[in-house]
RNA sequence: GCCCGGGUGGCGGAACUGGUAGACGCGUCGGACUCAAAAUCCGAUGGUAGAAAUACCGUGUGGGUUCGAGUCCCACCCCGGGCACCA
């Protein structure tokens, strides 16, 4: 009668069944709830790690306790098969990028669905099909003929031996990761979508994601960073050209001691030919590569220019420096440095020993309040002490002529209109957002679908001849990009005018694939629009879960994508996630798990050992899932053995035979405890895995009523009867997350029904009534001790129990009371 | 450098709205069962002092607010994520 617990056999069994019943497969039906619960697709990097599991098991659990809430639930998996990794095992092995995925995903997709992720597999989608892509291209010929895409230069890594471009993860401190040689910055023609045209958007529909993390949507908004600020143009002695500024500090402007322009500014560009020195400096610059980290930590350098800049109101003249703290990208590549009010302005001006002006001084003043002095003067104000580094802060003016006195609010206002009047200058808004490069000089991806024609210029492939297929049969080598030597690729006629002309052989960056995946799988069969009707009845998708190192670029590119489909008039939606779980990393020994640190774990051994359910109920007891995971052997082995617990307390239970249906006005006092204590777990788990989504919990608190189902003996009907109700709800609550030993245990308890449609267990409120509460005793905030009153005691008898308890009382002893505080059914704090 | 997180026993973590710090699990120690071991079950387990009752200390560091702070405020230290061509 008693078997023991044998995960292998159940989860085999178990995953047949619903195998053969489709029980994942999807349908739109208008007249349910829909719940769209997704995971962030994986890369088919071999096999899954940790972090795929830890992922896939959170984003199962949400999909499986919806379904038993009754939504109409979809959860689909795909691949985002495109990207570097491919090309560096193709280089390694000899492979083709396209053979290496596929067998990767052939074997990653076994992994899943033995863990018993409850996936529609009939909506997978790979992103490296022409099914897949064609749309991608197609929807960029569109945003195309919009405008909202456009060419130009872009500077990229360029690895001089290898004769190739590099991602910035491929340069290592300057050098190429092969070749060792030093990384040069190189313009090259690149295509960029537009995503500033939806900055505004971007950043105020943030603030109505109520169900994303407070720290990723302070994270995006900070990336688009918007700011209000003045344009200011300097004249340039003897010269013609003037330098155009942009500050969102013009009160410092009377600050302002000398000018930094990037090496690549227009006006550095001009004067290196006759500059030999000065073109060793921007080269030095420029050999450093493109990430923004390395750019920003390296030291400050600069050099002289022999120009001078006119100060706009002072008509002072400033010294105008090349700086490597400078880049073209952002802004108008050109600073006004206020070395006062600006740590990396003082950094220079220290290093370089430049004047400091300071014009701020630390007061705070109302916006209605008059300034204590007369403008103009200084009003006793003392300026600022910049000996160790800059005043940032806004304050009131001093030493600034017209504008001393003034708030910088004010003299913000007052210098931008004396700019704007005198034709020198302009307000502007000003996002650090820039626009998205796309080109990627790379074989693996999805190809530009452009033709560039001699006469035409670049001419979008039109729709009836998308695809534009990627040659597969390709082993790239690791020198420039394989289709820019591939004649039968690139060689093609100009869709406008029929003459011979040269196809696009830049790929698009991958982000580009997993921006708008989310919305295909709604309708993933469809081979003559991108998106259809079902499209609506999903989107958007109610639960995002994925790893927080997504929480700006792919989760913006994403929601970019998704305002350009609805504009396209492709989907209804404004934003793409409902709510979004940003899931933390899994560690082991406190470092994240890599291959390079040696410090993996196996997901397959790990089932092989123990059996799906055992993992996946460890992953989501040993931490709350936005923090990051500490992995541990002895950790699993206690999962397992919970498991086994429950096994064996399911199965003496039902070896007793059927159980009565409880009834709970016929309770004795131990079966009306359990009971309580059942509906309080009850109503706790659903909180947590309902709202709070904190499944450590939700597991913790089954196990300690477990434990007290345990120890629970009473063979009395009425006794049976609670526990039969108790391991039901337990079988129902753990489903989620342990759902084939659930399956075995649900048919065990004698239910013939479907377990993972079976109704989520709400508590009964009348099961959790107490009849007597314990109240802690506090003298002066420290606890010194307990005492137990009636649940619906009052004030004044809580405090007499309270004085009567002997530890309370020694403390108390004659001293007076002066104070009480109490709160109803938990505290007393009595100040003496 | 900039933006965003995090820091609690021997370990992973709990404490949700300012109200009992350490739930639950792991580990360790003791016991039961066994010829023995494994498995399983029972008990103890923050530190110091104490036979105990109990007291004092204790949530990265230093200050502050409060009857009361892991939780709020200020300053700092350390660790992690992101920084636009890794995914």
């Amino acid at each position: 009668m008693r078997e023991d617990y044998d995960p292998h056999e159940i989860e085999r069994q178990v995953q047949a069944h619903w195998q053969e019943t489709d029980a994942f497969a999807a349908t739109e039906d208008p007249g349910r709830e829909k719940f769209y619960c997704l995971s962030m697709f994986p890369y088919p990097s071999g096999r899954l790690h940790m972090g795929h599991v830890r992922n896939y098991t959170i984003g199962d659990v949400i999909s499986r306790y919806q379904r038993m809430c009754g939504k109409n639930v979809l959860q689909p998996m795909g691949w985002d098969a495109f990207g570097l990794p491919a090309e560096n095992a193709a280089m390694k092995n000899g492979v083709p990028p396209a053979q290496w995925t596929r067998e990767n995903i052939e074997y990653m997709r076994g992994q899943l669905q033995r863990l018993g992720f409850a996936y529609d597999w009939n909506r997978e989608l790979a992103t490296c099909d022409p099914d897949y892509y064609r749309w991608e291209q197609w929807l960029f010929t569109r945003l195309f003929e919009k405008g909202l895409v456009y060419r130009r230069n872009a500077v990229v890594n360029w690895d001089p031996v290898d004769q190739t471009v590099l991602a910035n993860e491929q340069v290592v401190e300057g050098r190429g990761w092969r070749s060792g040689a030093v990384v040069e910055q190189r313009e090259i023609p690149q295509w960029f979508l537009k995503i500033t045209a939806y900055a505004d958007e971007l950043l105020d529909d943030l603030q109505r994601l109520e169900g994303w993390p407070a720290a990723v949507r302070t994270m995006q908004s900070n990336w688009i960073g918007r700011s209000e600020g003045v344009e200011i143009e300097f004249d340039v002695e003897g010269r013609d050209d003037r330098l155009t500024v942009f500050t969102t500090r013009p009160d410092t402007l009377m600050g302002a001691t000398y000018m930094a322009l990037a090496a690549d500014h227009p006006l550095v560009k001009a004067l290196e030919p006759g500059d030999p020195d000065l073109a060793a400096f921007c080269a030095e610059c420029r050999s450093i590569g493109t990430a923004e980290a390395g750019l920003e930590t390296r030291d400050k350098k600069g050099y002289r220019l022999d120009l001078e800049a006119v100060h706009p109101i002072t008509g002072e003249r400033l010294p105008v420096w090349v700086a490597n703290f400078v880049l073209m990208g952002y802004g108008t590549g050109a600073i006004m440095s206020v070395p006062a009010h600006d740590a990396r302005d003082w950094e220079f001006a220290r290093a370089y020993d430049l004047p400091i002006k300071p014009v701020i001084a630390p007061a705070t003043l109302a916006d209605d309040e008059v300034p204590p002095f007369e403008k103009g003067g200084q009003g006793g104000i003392s300026p600022p002490d910049i000996a160790d580094g800059a005043f940032e802060e806004r304050g009131v003016l001093v030493d600034s002529g017209d504008y001393s006195g003034l708030a910088s609010e004010q003299a913000f206002d007052a210098i931008a209109a004396r700019l704007e009047s005198e034709g020198r200058g302009r307000r502007r808004t000003q996002y650090r957002l820039r626009d998205w490069g796309i080109s990627r000089q790379r074989y693996w991806g999805c190809p530009i679908p452009i033709v560039h024609c001699d006469d035409c210029g670049a001419v979008p492939v039109p729709e009836d001849r998308l695809p534009v297929r990627l040659p597969e049969d390709v082993t790239p080598e690791g020198t420039g990009s394989p289709l820019a030597r591939m004649p039968e690729f690139y060689e093609t006629d100009c869709p406008a005018c029929g003459k011979a002309a040269r196809r696009e052989t830049d790929t698009f960056d991958t982000f580009v694939e997993s921006s708008w995946y989310y919305a295909r799988y709604a309708c993933p069969d469809n081979d003559s629009a991108m998106l259809d009707a079902r499209a609506d009845y999903w989107l958007p998708v109610d639960q995002y879960v994925g790893g927080v190192e997504h929480a700006i670029l792919h989760l913006l590119y994403a929601r970019f994508f998704q305002k350009l489909l609805r504009d396209e008039g492709l989907a209804g939606a404004d934003e793409p996630f409902a709510r979004l779980l940003t899931q933390g990393m899994v560690l082991k020994d406190g470092a994240k798990m890599s291959k390079s640190k040696g410090n993996t774990v196996d997901p397959g051994e790990m089932i092989e050992h123990y059996g799906a359910d055992t993992v996946r109920l460890f992953m989501m007891f040993a931490a709350p899932p936005e923090q990051s995971l500490e992995w541990s052997d002895a950790g699993v082995e206690g999962a397992y053995r919970f498991i086994k617990r429950l096994w064996r307390l399911v199965q003496v239970h039902a070896a007793t035979g059927p159980a009565p249906i409880a009834d709970p006005e016929a309770l004795d006092d131990g079966q009306r405890e359990l009971r309580r204590k059942l509906h309080e777990t009850v109503a706790k788990v659903g909180d947590d895995i309902g709202r709070r989504y904190t499944f450590n919990t939700a597991i913790a608190a089954v196990m300690e009523l477990c434990n007290t189902l345990g120890r629970f003996q009473d063979d009395s009907p009425g006794g049976r009867a609670v526990m039969q109700e108790a391991l039901e709800a337990v079988v129902c609550m753990l489903a989620p997350i342990v759902p084939h030993v659930c399956h075995a245990l649900w048919r065990a308890l004698g239910r013939d029904d479907e377990l993972l449609d079976a109704p989520w267990p709400e508590h009964d409120p009348g099961a959790l009534a107490v009849a007597r509460a314990e109240i802690v005793v506090q003298v002066n905030g420290k606890v010194r001790g307990r005492i137990e009153v009636p649940a619906e005691a009052d004030e004044a008898s809580i405090e007499a129990a309270a004085l009567a308890e002997p530890n309370v009382a020694r403390f108390v002893a004659d001293k007076t009371i002066r104070k009480r505080i109490v709160v109803p059914g938990k505290l007393v704090n009595l100040v003496v």
